[in-house]
DNA sequence: TAACCATATGGAGGAATCCTCCATTTAGCA
DNA sequence: TGCTAAATGGAGGATTCCTCCATATGGTTA
């Protein structure tokens, strides 16, 4: 569905193919924080210094060219979680990961339908690592609030990044940080109800 | 950013735009349902039987007639909230209610785009009808269940239908159904945490 | 009923965008 | 240095968009 023809894994790419695959991403992201996603792919090739067939040979779709262009800042996004642990509560702190998160991802048009690309594919190669990657930060904040009793113990990542991916495309747009805040807040909310608190048998 | 130039308000439309106007909105949720909402808008209009002028001068974005389109099953929907509420208790009814909804929404394309519009605008004379009927039935849902000590007290309608809007749009696809259906109970749960059982002093 | 006009219609066609195809160039290797 | 598989770019056919306006029609008034 999405998928750069060669990046996942099929033979590594050769080094001026790599570097205008770069320059094309770089240039996508600056194009679409200026004119949205919906902008002539004409516009991403000519800024990024190739031809548009060159822009089709690595990136056949659309949806493909958005979904690359954002990997590597959601990527980014799913550092910091072991922060966030070190300085509150593991309840608080997915609060506080995932508000960041969309928060980021508003107002960067196309990010969170690159996330619900990343989140919801369990085929296409490159993907994986991202997809793994979101699901690894979930994973830590979860189970450190279970292990505290703070998160319910049948908590899923896949539920939580499924949540992710529905406050972010339901507040893509500038001004919704609140209204996404608090629908994390009541997500968590969810997590926390039925947990069990610490010192309980377990 | 939606709005069908004449609907909302701004004097009656003339009788034969009235036919045209149903004729397009039929054709346009067949068309969708068979091809998807990136078809040619052409094809809509010939289905309607209609120049595609018209159908612009109804519709003059995509977005427009894809909202337009869906306006009526979303109204319908919104029925329906009472008979729930007579067979189970107010909370169950609400997640009954939402999944039923977002099981309806999965699966024709522009939907969930169409939700969005609705929850989300404020302006837009056109969808104030369909914005306030979904508010009203998840107001009645969510009043229903604070009386009975099921959902707590700050709960919001607004914040409610974010989240649906959220996981109609994370959960757009066929086959989804189970993995929404377990976002919403969660969501849910987030609605119970909290809540002043019944009996307690207010 | 007739006459009038604001409203509505259709679709031609210019502009924008898409996306394939292939002759040419280039990186990397022996 | 020569060779070849990989990569490039952009011309151009096909598609889609969407405006514009000459024509048609419904509804109202006298």
């Amino acid at each position: 569905m999405v998928g750069d023809r060669v990046s996942g894994e099929g033979r590594p790419l050769r080094a001026d193919a790599r570097r205008k695959r770069e320059a094309i991403l770089a240039a996508a992201v600056d194009v679409f924080a200026e004119r949205g996603i919906e902008i002539a792919l004409d516009e991403v090739a000519r800024r990024a210094g190739v031809g548009i067939g060159t822009l089709y040979r690595h990136f056949p779709t659309r949806e493909a060219l958005i979904t690359g262009a954002y990997v590597r800042e959601i990527d980014l996004l799913c550092d910091g979680v072991d922060d966030l642990l070190a300085a509150m509560p593991a309840d608080e702190a997915l609060i506080a990961w995932m508000q960041r998160f969309v928060g980021y991802v508003a107002g960067k048009p196309g990010m969170a339908l690159a996330l619900k690309s990343i989140v919801t594919t369990t085929d296409a190669e490159a993907l994986k690592g991202s997809h793994d990657r979101v699901h690894a930060a979930l994973g830590r904040l979860i189970d450190a609030g279970r292990r505290d009793g703070l998160i319910r113990a049948d908590a899923s990542s896949e539920d939580v990044a499924n949540g992710l991916s529905g406050v972010s495309l339901a507040n893509s747009r500038p001004g919704t940080r609140e209204r996404a805040n608090r629908l994390i807040a009541l997500l968590v909310d969810g997590l926390r109800y039925n947990a069990t608190p610490r010192g309980t048998t377990r």
